[in-house]
DNA sequence: AGAATGAATGGTAGCGCTAACATCGGCGCA
DNA sequence: TGCGCCGATGTTAGCGCTACCATTCATTCT
C-alpha cells in the first residue's frame, strides 16, 4: 500500500509522496526528485525503475511543496483592466501559449481597470511567490509602485511604451494616434472628432488622442473631443454618430478610441442610410475582424496583439532562466489599415 | 530587522515571516496565522497589535506555505477549450467575478479543443491540490476519467447538459436546435442546410444539429450538413454562403452552429448584393451583441454565457463551504431572438 | 600505483505555515 | 469553596518537497 508509513490523520486521502514512489523503486527520495526535475542527472536505468515506480503507485507531483522547498513557484502572475475585451483576451492567448510550453502557469486578475484592485491583486500574487509579473499598462497607485520596487523577479509592463521599470512591450499609442490623424488629413479632413468612450479609465485611447490633437493643432485646427458613457461598445458607438451629427454638423469624420466603437457607427449608419464616408468619415482603432468583413471596411490601425503576449512572454522567460537583468524595451509596431471608411 | 534568525542562505531575500511579526507583536505564530484565518478566534486588542506588527515589518503571507500545511490551497482549475471564441471568455468571467469574491484564485487551462491536453492539464492542476475543478463539457478521455473518478473535490462539468459525475451547469444544445429548426419550420423554411466549422471538435454544434434534424425528419425533411474546415470565424460563413448557394440552390435558410458564421454570412450577403431573408434567411446561435447590430438583424438563440459561470462557482463554492455532496444540475435555459434574417 | 576527478546517489535539515492538542485563567453554578 | 467549562493562546510536530553537502565508486592522469 502506498502511505502507510505513521502519519497523522490531516488528510482523509493520503496521496502517495516521493517517499512511497523512492521506496517503490529501491532509491532515495532525492533521486525521485532528480528524474522529475533535472532527469539527465540520473542514469538512464536508474531512471526507467523510478519512471515504472511513479506510474505504479499513482504518483502525483505536489507542486506546491516542491515550490515551498524551492522558492520557486513557476508562477507568472498577469493581470489585465478587463476580459470583456477581446484585446487583452488575445494577448492573454499569446502569453499563455509561451508560457505553458515551458512549463509555466499562468496566475490570471482582472482589475476592472480599478488601481486599488490591480495593487490588492499584486500583493496576492506576490503571495503566491510568483516567478514572474506580468502586468498592463504602466500606470500603477502609490502602494503598488512601492511594492514593486521591492520585487526582485522580473516584472513585464505591456501595451502601452514609456518610462518602465524593467521589461516594456508594448506600442506607442500618441504615434498611432498621429498616424491616424495624418491619414485623416492627407483624405481632406479639416473638420475631425476624436470620440472615446469613459477616457480615463482606458488612459491609453488618451495617448492616442493626445497625439492626434498634436497634429491637427500643427495645421491650427482645433481637435474635438467626445468622451461618453459606455453603455455597450456597439450601442455607444452609434450614439457617438447621432451626436456628432447633432453637435458637430460641420464635422467630416470621426476618430474613434476603437473598431467597436467605429463599427457601432458604421452598422449604425448603415441602418439609418447615413452614407460612409461621403457623409461622414469613421476611423478606428485595433484592426479587429468585424471591421473589415463590414461595409463599408473600416479604416483603423493594426495593433499586433498576441505579439504582445508572445514577446512579453519570451523575455520573461529569457530573464528567468538566467538573462542578464538589464530593462529591455520592445515596440511591436502597428499598421495603418485602409478601408473605404474614410 | 526582519528574518535575522539563523537561516540557510537558500532565498537571497529574506521576506518577513509570521514568525518575524510574531515577535515584534510579542505573541506565537499561531496567533498570526489566527488572525490572518480566523479572525473571531483572536481577541480584538491582540489582533490590533498584530495587525500592527503586520504592517509594520511588511509581512507578505506566503500562500504556498499555508496551502501546504493546510493541504487546502483555494485554487480552482478551470480548464475550457479555447480563448478565441468570446464565448468562453464571458464564462470565465462570470466564474472569476464569483470566485474572487470568495478568496479563491482560478487556474486557467486551455485544450485547445484536445482531450489528451486536457488530461495533461487536469494532472497538473492536481498537483497544484486544486479545491476544485470547473471543465468544460461533458467528454473526457479515457485518462482522465480515470483521474477524474479517483478525485475528491468537487468538480463542475458546464456548457451541456447529461450524465455528469458531480456538478452540471449548462443547456439543452439539442433542445436549442430543435427550437431553431421549429422556428425556420415555422417560418415556412422546408430546405434548410445546418452549417459548421469542425463539427467534431466542436460537438456541441453537433449536438444542436441532432436537435435540428431529429425536427426536420419527424416532417420528412432531409437535413443536409455543410461541415468546413475553420479559417476564421467570418470567412468560413462568407465561404459556406457561397457553398449553399452553388451547391443546394434549393435551399431557402441556413442554420449556422453560431452567430460569428452567420454574422459573416449576413456581412458577405450585404456586400454581394444577396438579399436576406427573401434569397436565403440565416439563422445563428449564441446571442452575440454583433448579431443583434446588423442589418437584418439576426435571428439566434441567446445562450447564458455569465450566468454559467456565475452558477458554476456559485455550487462549487457552496460545496466547498461544507454541502453536502450531493450531484446537481442546473439548467441555465435559452432565449430564441427573432431577427429579421429569418 | 596513487592521486585526482567526476558522475551518480544519498542523508539531513529545513521551506513557512497550520492541525491537533495542551495550557491557562476567568466565570458561573452548586 | 470547588468543580467544570469555555474562550484565548501556546507548544509540538509535521505538510511533501528540494538545497546543500557528503559519500561512493569508476575512470583518468601523472
Amino acid at each position: 500500500m502506498a502511505g502507510d508509513k505513521q502519519r497523522r490523520n490531516r488528510k482523509s486521502v493520503m496521496q502517495p509522496t516521493l517517499a512511497d514512489v523512492a521506496r517503490e523503486a529501491g532509491v532515495s527520495a532525492i533521486t525521485v526528485s532528480r528524474v522529475l526535475n533535472s532527469p539527465q542527472a540520473v542514469r538512464p536505468a536508474t531512471r526507467a525503475t523510478v519512471e515504472a515506480a511513479i506510474d505504479k503507485v499513482g504518483y502525483v507531483r505536489n507542486m506546491l511543496a516542491g515550490s515551498l522547498a524551492s522558492a520557486n513557484s513557476r508562477f507568472i502572475a498577469v493581470i489585465v483592466p478587463s476580459l470583456a475585451n477581446i484585446v487583452f483576451v488575445e494577448v492573454i492567448a499569446g502569453l499563455q501559449a509561451e508560457f505553458e510550453r515551458h512549463g509555466y502557469q499562468i496566475l490570471l486578475g482582472n482589475t476592472d481597470y480599478d488601481l486599488d484592485r490591480e495593487c490588492e491583486l499584486v500583493r496576492t500574487f506576490l503571495g503566491w511567490s510568483s516567478s514572474a509579473l506580468v502586468v498592463t499598462g504602466l500606470r500603477h497607485n502609490e502602494a503598488c509602485q512601492r511594492v514593486l520596487e521591492h520585487w526582485e523577479h522580473p516584472i513585464a509592463e505591456i501595451m502601452e511604451l514609456g518610462e518602465a521599470r524593467d521589461l516594456n512591450i508594448g506600442l506607442d499609442h500618441a504615434e498611432a494616434g498621429r498616424c491616424m490623424a495624418r491619414h485623416l488629413l492627407g483624405r481632406g479632413h479639416r473638420r475631425i472628432v476624436y470620440v472615446a468612450a469613459q477616457l480615463e479609465r482606458d488612459y491609453r485611447a488618451g495617448l492616442r488622442f493626445a497625439g492626434h490633437r498634436e497634429v491637427l493643432e500643427e495645421q491650427d485646427l482645433s481637435a474635438p473631443l467626445l468622451d461618453l458613457e459606455h453603455l455597450g461598445q456597439f450601442e455607444t458607438g452609434a450614439q457617438a454618430l447621432e451626436e456628432v451629427l447633432a453637435h458637430h454638423p460641420e464635422a467630416t469624420a470621426i476618430h474613434f478610441a476603437n473598431d467597436d466603437l467605429a463599427t457601432g457607427a458604421i452598422l449604425h449608419a448603415q441602418r439609418q442610410g447615413i452614407r460612409v464616408p461621403e457623409e461622414i468619415a469613421i476611423a478606428g482603432f485595433n484592426g479587429l475582424p468585424i471591421g473589415q468583413r463590414i461595409t463599408p471596411r473600416l479604416t483603423t490601425i493594426r495593433s499586433p496583439r498576441e505579439t504582445i503576449g508572445r514577446e512579453a512572454a519570451r523575455r520573461v522567460i529569457a530573464r528567468l532562466e538566467g538573462a542578464a537583468r538589464t530593462p529591455e524595451q520592445h515596440d511591436v509596431g502597428f499598421e495603418l489599415l485602409v478601408g473605404e471608411s474614410t
